[in-house]
DNA sequence: CGTTAAGTTGAGGTGGATCAACGCGTGTGG
DNA sequence: CCACACGCGTTGATCCACCTCAACTTAACG
């Protein structure tokens, strides 16, 4: 969106004025204005890299519009998405240590930066800061032991369910309707498992009348319940409490 | 160890007077002074339940002898070690939110604990504790990233020369010797597999010449660089980094 | 020495990876 | 404008790593 250079990551460089990114929202105004003098909001097209593996870290950020992936590679090649980064959640590793993640932009994706250094020293002057870190990087934690769950343990069914039901949650229009933001690809890499698996999952959950729709980045819910109840996890669990109250009691299934 | 109360979980309630535990190996003076104002230690036996999951957690804690598994449960039962905590490591939920894991004691255990609120707000006098969780926390949600790419692609066998390497750097003897700390049935929960999975890789690992020893708990590492490149993780991405200390250029092996 | 839990070994069934083919939308260049 | 290539998603057929169930061995303990 908008003319951007080729040649580099970065099509737009200036100063971030949004308040309701992910830092921003909530702190008080004398940290918002520091943390605004340093961001730099920073745009990529889909498949840029951010941040590549075992590189030092330099910035920390967060993202405004997009979604970025947090991936993960093997010696041998096999990788893994360890994370989705949507709108308002934070990267970035706090001492100076190398990433042991590569974020890349899984679709367009707008973040706001900063640089890490003088970051960290506003962290020492603001210690709201330093609990927002500390809040943010709990919650991804918590994110990423549901997902070790769900790639220990359950079908491949299972799994593009409750990743359905994320999103759902997250923003899921009225009657159902759903844009998956990510590839078929990702989806699977997220998954732990091939973009074939995905699709047969998808087929079988339209056959079976809980979802409907032709393109395969647009679907309409049309079985809540048998959508969580396949999921098999505790809906707060999974961050998706704020939408759709008490679709708790619904769900009891056999194996 | 010691006489205990069968009816409590709490064997032991007294100061922690350890300067060497997580928290406060590193900190101030003054702030570990404090801090050990706040501590008690508690002893927990093998299977005992420190944080039940869904609880409010009321306790920070460190885990000073023995081992804690992090455990998450499924609503249909199914259920997935996720952490492994050995002495030195760190847990509790810092807002007052519920635990999402329940923290089992995985053989006799001591802890030092600090209740929630008074720890809060001593993060709050000595920013320097709350670094200190916050870089705890980080280095949690590394191990959880990576423990997602092992689960999500790599073989049992591979899987399991991963565990035993963690366990090698992190005390093994001279030669090779190695007390594995948990049961069959704890390893097989952590590597998101089947007791018997996990004894037929081991029985082909000894077959192959890499381990040896009759006693199912302790072994020996006979080739540590075939471990290393059945395993195909990075050693330093394994939290391995600190002992052993060159082992990182040796393993070159196509999949 | 009986009992029970932990670990090992064997035999069989299966979920999902793999390999391959095909449809479809999009971009590219002649 | 058509021809072609290319990426993406879907569908089909095959195969294998691992789960499951079951039997057996060993260790631990009263």
């Amino acid at each position: 969106m908008s003319s951007h250079n080729p040649f580099t990551n970065v099509t737009a460089l200036h100063r971030c004025t949004k308040v309701k990114c992910g830092f921003c929202s909530g702190l008080s105004p004398e940290a918002r204005h520091e943390l605004s003098k340093l961001a730099r909001i920073r745009s990529y097209r889909a498949g840029q890299t951010i941040v590549a593996q075992a590189e030092e870290v330099h910035i920390i950020g967060t993202v405004l519009e997009g979604v970025v992936r947090a991936n993960k590679t093997l010696r041998d090649g096999r990788h893994q998405i360890v994370g989705l980064l949507l709108p308002s959640d934070v990267f970035g590793r706090l001492d100076g240590a190398t990433s042991r993640v590569s974020l890349e932009a899984a679709s367009d994706a707008n973040v706001c930066s900063f640089k890490r250094q003088p970051f960290e020293s506003l962290m020492d002057r603001f210690p709201e800061i330093e609990r927002r870190m500390l809040l943010a990087v709990s919650d991804q934690l918590d994110a990423a032991q549901d997902w070790m769950l769900l790639l220990a343990t359950q079908s491949v069914l299972e799994r593009v369910a409750t990743f359905l039901l994320m999103f759902c949650a997250r923003d899921a229009g009225d009657r159902g309707a759903l844009d998956i933001p990510v590839s078929r690809r990702d989806m699977a890499a997220y998954l732990g498992t091939t973009v074939e698996s995905v699709s047969r999952a998808m087929q079988a959950m339209k056959r079976a009348g809980i979802l409907e729709g032709s393109h395969s980045r647009h679907i309409e819910v049309t079985d809540f319940r048998r959508l969580a109840s396949l999921s098999q996890h505790e809906p707060e669990q999974l961050g998706i409490a704020s939408r759709l109250p008490n679709i708790g009691q619904n769900l009891h299934t056999s194996r």
